[in-house]
DNA sequence: TTAATAGTTCAAAAGCTTTTGAACTATGTA
DNA sequence: TACATAGTTCAAAAGCTTTTGAACTATTAA
């Protein structure tokens, strides 16, 4: 039988960076606030630590799902709603 | 910090379930069928142990994603739509 | 009966994910 | 300059998921 790599593809790293309740939390807060914000803000939010939050973004912007620009040692991020829209609600278009 | 049990949800358990090659493949197979399967079928289309079926349609059953119906010796399962339309199709409203 | 088939359960092993703290880079401020 | 702040990286530990084969239950067929 075949393993991870072999059978991975883009949505199912699109749903393991949903499988998490700390990444739909950050999801959620973007998604209210709708517009840019520093990693660390929303960190602070979750009320995790620096080194998780780093670990839970880059996992989120490794699937797509936020865009990501670094202003002088700050990382804003938003939510790239076009992958939303692509995986989750073209779902069966695209299985 | 939370743990695990402590943010769990719902959401989060769909998006686990789809979060797996395997499960996506059984899910794909199901949503072409369009109709009740047998597990061994699909177990067998999919080239697994039927161990390893049995277990992955737990976890699709768990979530809600497929319906069961024994009879006589056999589990046949078919997707559930309507779950995949709350969760999916439906995200930023459920969100 | 006996044997075959569909599926489940169990515990162990293998594999993957997440958290942690310390050490680090880079940038901004006094 | 020195110090503080934002974020990253690393390796180890902790935790969770998946596969495996053997043993099991229940149903069907010869």
């Amino acid at each position: 039988m075949l393993n991870q790599s072999q059978r991975s593809n883009a949505s199912v790293q699109i749903f393991k960076a949903l499988a998490d309740p700390i990444r739909l939390a950050i999801i959620q807060h973007l998604n209210q606030l709708d517009h840019k914000v520093a990693c660390g803000e929303v960190g602070r939010a979750m009320h995790i630590s620096k080194t998780s939050g780093s670990y839970h973004f880059k996992i989120l912007q490794e699937a797509g799902l936020i865009s990501v620009n670094k202003v002088g040692r700050e990382k804003y991020v938003q939510l790239d709603r076009s992958t939303f829209d692509h995986y989750l609600i073209h779902f069966w278009q695209n299985l």
